[in-house]
DNA sequence: CCTAGCACTCTAATTTCTCGATTGCTAACT
DNA sequence: AGTTAGCAATCGAGAAATTAGAGTGCTAGG
């Protein structure tokens, strides 16, 4: 357990290493608290010792180390307001009731990376609520067709297909049995209700049937497929920290990899932090995430920047963007 | 003009430079030409008096200027044939049938990326015989409606739109309306249709003409407009000409820059190299572009490397790759 | 328990030194 | 006239030495 007096040394070391970046001294912070730099040093040294501060060579200031970052944050970081201007800019945003929910989302993230410099990642799944709406198939060319998808939440999805030998008359068919046996089906339980409900009858009616639906089979597994986008992500070269290229190559890379992003969501719905060894995705950084959930939609939002990342900012800006659109 | 030996002495320097990144030096060519380094070096002098060699300080091997690499792509850069497992690579996109151009113009380029080491960006503008097949209305909520739009070529664009005060009988009647007087109507003509000859008819059937109206004319507008993609982005991270993170920063920067991206096409059909200040993306790197052009699609893919690239190996792949999807 | 004082440590920046590559020039050679 | 050997001069890159300063740990005394 720490002490009241140790706890504000951590705290003075961490914000200000935050800040300016450079390993900080004991002088520094006897000036600001009424003692001596040797009782600062006396009591840093059994910060060091509970693995809370780390120094970078025998007579250099101290650093946090992760252990002292997640003390940090979990009993330390005090929750401030937003700026007026933060405010103001989220607010244009949120105000715009013209955009769908995942442009509120990448805009404001985009306003988020732009005010602290970070990285941000837009996981957008597509709800569970999401239903067949209407199916539609546009022929294009002799042997070409094309299958739409809607759902009732506004979701559009399209995909090419070629078939020959099956006549508009037969497609037309199939179409119209699609659509009055499964509109209105949650997109996740359309698949399966393709395969045993839809796939017998058209089997009897259409010659080339499998084709047909593949198709669409494509289509809804694309629908309830996740979608990914990440915002900000030259941000990272703008750190000290990833001022060596191969180190930006492996978190670009990283950044990359949709489908290993497809991966972050959270179990709960708090604001979540992960400080460098504690997350997948690169030592040397933080990652700030949380879920989202509307009675349209739901996702992640996560924001990525070194361990020596402004952890109070960013969780406000978080909680402030889940809190408007949870609403 | 240049004599046959100075001609082979800036091929030399020019071809070792791209491939060691190193100054080079008199003795290295002394050892391939018959004769001493002191020849070697008057000659040097002589191609440095004009302007196609520089020297990185007083006492270095030469290095290719601006005007030395000109030289050497318009005068003695020679075309080999591709590898056998470079065309194996190309081959097994180009075979699949079932991707669309689009498709397999992004896929080559992260092939040619991926054997390059340098970055791509195809340009794909949408082709003016690009028709309107149909356009749909799907309503999916109280007041609010999804335009739905397909051509020929099957393209496939969307939009939400909210309304309130206009039954759908009246959207059934307009989009009829639509589909009976334009389909068949070129895409970039479809605005300007729109305008004179549909407007002016919503307006008498349909109060609220205007937010229908302007609906289809933005599905229009994103249909006609030109789709950028940049494939292999971080390989800018590869070349030690990029290892400064300012600069980094600066070209990716640019390479995010969609808008500007969309004015790269060229005047020509040839493959045409734009070196150093030669183009408008950075001075040290160097921009090879060419269109392309099929029945159904055109338009115009480039590559970009340092200045030190292998300019004989980018031509012959642009080409290699030109002359299969031109067919 | 706190603090002043001091020797010690280590970095980062600066300077000096050396090595080797390469040049330009000159004078001699073919 | 073009070519070459020889040589002093130039410069960068890297190693080694130097210095200044910031910060530490420890000790002894308040």
């Amino acid at each position: 357990m720490l002490t009241k007096r140790q706890e504000s040394i951590l705290k003075m070391i961490v914000t200000e290493y935050i800040k300016l970046a450079k390993p900080v001294g004991s002088k520094l912070i006897c000036d600001r608290l009424n003692c001596s730099s040797a009782t600062i040093r006396n009591e840093m040294m059994q910060l060091e010792d509970l693995g809370l501060l780390e120094k970078t060579h025998t007579s250099s200031g101290r650093v946090p180390s992760e252990k002292g970052y997640r003390y940090y944050v979990d009993h330390l970081m005090e929750l401030k307001e937003l700026s007026g201007e933060e405010v103001y800019k989220l607010e244009t945003v949120f105000q715009n009731s013209s955009l769908e929910l995942s442009d509120v989302l990448n805009r404001s993230l985009e306003i988020i990376s732009d005010i602290t410099s970070y990285t941000s990642i837009v996981l957008d799944a597509k709800s569970h609520d999401n239903k067949l709406k209407e199916i539609n198939v546009v022929p294009v060319d002799k042997n070409i067709l094309i299958a739409i998808v809607v759902t009732d939440q506004g979701v559009v999805e399209h995909k090419t297909m070629e078939i020959s030998g099956v006549s508009l008359e037969e497609v037309k068919k199939t179409v119209k049995l699609i659509n009055d046996l499964i509109v209105g089906t949650p997109i996740d339980e359309v698949s399966a209700k393709l395969e045993f409900e839809i796939k017998p009858v058209i089997a009897k009616y259409v010659k080339q049937h499998e084709i047909l639906y593949n198709a669409f089979y494509d289509v809804f597994t694309d629908i309830s497929s996740k979608n990914v986008n990440v915002v900000g992500k030259n941000n990272i070269l703008k750190h000290q920290e990833f001022s060596n290229v191969s180190k930006i190559n492996d978190i670009f890379s990283k950044l990359d990899n949709k489908e290993m992003l497809k991966n972050i969501e959270e179990k709960n719905n708090d604001i979540n932090i992960y400080i460098g060894h504690e997350n997948k995705m690169d030592p040397d950084v933080a990652v700030i995430k949380t879920n989202y959930k509307t009675s349209k939609d739901e996702g992640t939002i996560a924001i990525i920047g070194p361990k020596r990342m402004d952890y109070d900012k960013v969780v406000n800006l978080l909680d402030y963007i889940k809190k408007q659109i949870e609403g």
